[in-house]
RNA sequence: GUCGGCGUAGCUCAGUUGGUUAGAGCGUAGCACUCAUAAAGCUAAGGUCGGAGGAUCGUUCCCUCCCGCCGACACCA
């Protein structure tokens, strides 16, 4: 299929300071869908995913655990590397900001940066807790002491670098200004009246002194370079940039760029990082996405209340498929959501167990006891290729309402138990064995056009249905029931 | 405080460029069927579309105010 445009995908790194967290399994299993879905329509794809492993917060972790950085991070960049076979993602590369080349393209960014004027050095002072290691704002601060170690905090100069993002107000005002490059629109709105309401520069480096995990600053020995920074460069640098050509060129200058992240992540992806781009010189993103956050019993998930469902969780009681299938269908693909074990159960149940699960069974039942074998139907599948990735198939991928997206292939279940009901084939086989034959046959072709749209979603659950429809052979029982 | 969004059946949500009986899925109750994972199918119950006022022949859908919830308003990756 000639003259597609590449397509580049990318989630956001997760910070390595905690176990894989459902939000960004989600976020990981849309960009995951994405790619799945633009291969089959025979674009050209590169999902990138990985870990951002720089900072303050992961140094000190490490170090509380007596534990060595590097090997603190390597355990848990292979942590979030489980989580992406076990969510089966197709990503091609897992990019690490701790690899050798990612550090290299981290300081070519900020060379270019420099290049153009928008590095100055700056003394900066703040209000710097010893206990946290951390400067702190006013809004941190509750009657002048941190919170966490009940200390008043040190009034401290430190000189840092600082971006020009004052530079780029007017080209982000236009940037923004721009239908499309923010998904959900109100979203852009936000990013826009931030921009509006007139840009301060922003920190990007810190005295190795006070930290010294991190990317070092070109030319300058005394200072690492800020997380964000360091971290936002992993889009490029996992295309191999500063070459620019390959897959740099190939995904990013002549592809479409699409991201993909939380809704907290609006100031970095959309503005920082945006700026960062034209300040080297590079295209801007093309659009990024924003999810909302995942709620469980009406609260934000965490350790001390104790209703944390992870990804691994999920796995654990339901499988891999029916996982994909649960978050893209039931998180809600902008706004927030709440989950809670009952609620998975019942989806489970009524649309794994009972729906999709128990039409395979009845379906190839069927066909096993009364159609001969397998006719291959490729040529059908090719001329109703369009069809079956068509309408509002297509339509709500392309809006990223992936919810949306199966609730379309759910309403293809029901139309065909509906028909099973209706003209009864296993009893019409006995009385009219060419007209029952028949109907079989075209419920299996249902079933086939059911897989094919499964495929990006479910894609082992799809391979197994086409596979039993190949081999005219009723599967095992693609979901369990729950025991309790 | 300023700006923006939301409030629709028990639950999660869709919808209306304002027009006869307001939709879906799940859940619940009943009927009925047996190809299937005691599943699927049909039927029903269940809503003053947050509240009040206004404009309109007429609004859940427009305007104003009120109540409630949420988000943005920069150094937290």
């Amino acid at each position: 299929m000639p003259n597609k445009k590449a397509k580049y995908i990318t989630t956001t790194l997760p910070y390595v300071n905690a176990d894989p967290h459902i939000g960004f399994g989600y976020e990981v299993l849309q960009a995951d869908v994405l790619a799945r879905y633009y291969r089959l329509l025979g674009y050209e794809v590169f999902f990138n995913t990985g870990t951002d492993e720089h900072g303050q917060k992961i140094a000190q972790k490490a170090d509380e655990q007596g534990v060595d950085r590097q090997e603190y991070v390597d355990h848990y960049a292979n942590e979030f590397r489980k989580l992406s076979s076990a969510l089966n993602l197709s990503c091609d590369n897992f990019i690490r900001t701790t690899d050798e080349a990612h550090k290299l393209a981290a300081q070519e960014i900020w060379r270019r940066c420099a290049v153009k004027g928008d590095i100055y050095k700056k003394k900066y002072s703040g209000l710097y807790c010893v206990g946290c290691e951390a400067f702190k704002t006013e809004s941190d601060l509750v009657d002048g002491k941190c919170l966490d170690h009940n200390t008043v905090p040190e009034l401290i100069e430190e000189e840092n670098y600082f971006f020009k993002l004052s530079n780029y107000q007017e080209y982000l005002e236009e940037y923004l200004g721009q239908e499309g490059v923010v998904l959900p629109d109100w979203r852009r709105q936000e990013a826009l009246n931030f921009v509006k309401a007139g840009l301060e520069d922003f920190s990007i480096s810190r005295e190795k002194s006070r930290l010294n995990w991190g990317i070092p600053v070109p030319d300058d020995e005394g200072q690492v370079m800020y997380v964000w920074f360091d971290a936002l460069t992993n889009y490029i640098s996992t295309l191999d940039w500063p070459n620019e050509e390959g897959d740099f060129k190939k995904f990013w200058v002549d592809g479409e760029v699409l991201q993909l992240a939380g809704k907290d992540q609006v100031r970095f992806q959309s503005i920082m990082w945006q700026a960062m781009l034209k300040s080297a010189g590079i295209k801007a993103t093309d659009k990024v996405v924003y999810h909302g956050f995942i709620n469980s019993g009406g609260q934000k998930m965490s350790k001390s209340l104790g209703n944390v469902i992870s990804p691994y969780e999920l796995i654990e009681r339901y499988g891999t498929d029916a996982t994909r299938y649960l978050l893209l269908r039931h998180v809600h693909p902008f706004d927030d959501t709440d989950i809670t074990w009952e609620k998975l159960d019942e989806w489970y149940t009524a649309n794994l167990v009972n729906g999709l699960g128990n039409l395979v069974a009845r379906v190839m039942k069927m066909a096993e006891t009364h159609l001969e074998d397998f006719t291959n139907n490729d040529n059908v599948i090719k001329q109703h290729w369009d069809e079956i990735y068509s309408n509002n198939y297509t339509n709500t991928i392309n809006e990223f309402n992936f919810s949306e997206t199966i609730n379309v292939v759910w309403a293809n279940i029901k139309k065909f138990d509906e028909f099973i009901t209706d003209v009864e084939p296993y009893k019409l086989v006995k009385t009219d064995p060419d007209k029952g034959k028949e109907n079989i046959k075209f419920l299996r072709e249902g079933l086939h056009l059911i897989a094919l749209r499964l495929k990006p979603i479910m894609p082992e659950t799809s391979r197994i249905i086409l596979e039993a429809i190949e081999e005219n052979k009723k599967p095992d029982n693609l979901f369990k029931r729950l025991e309790n």
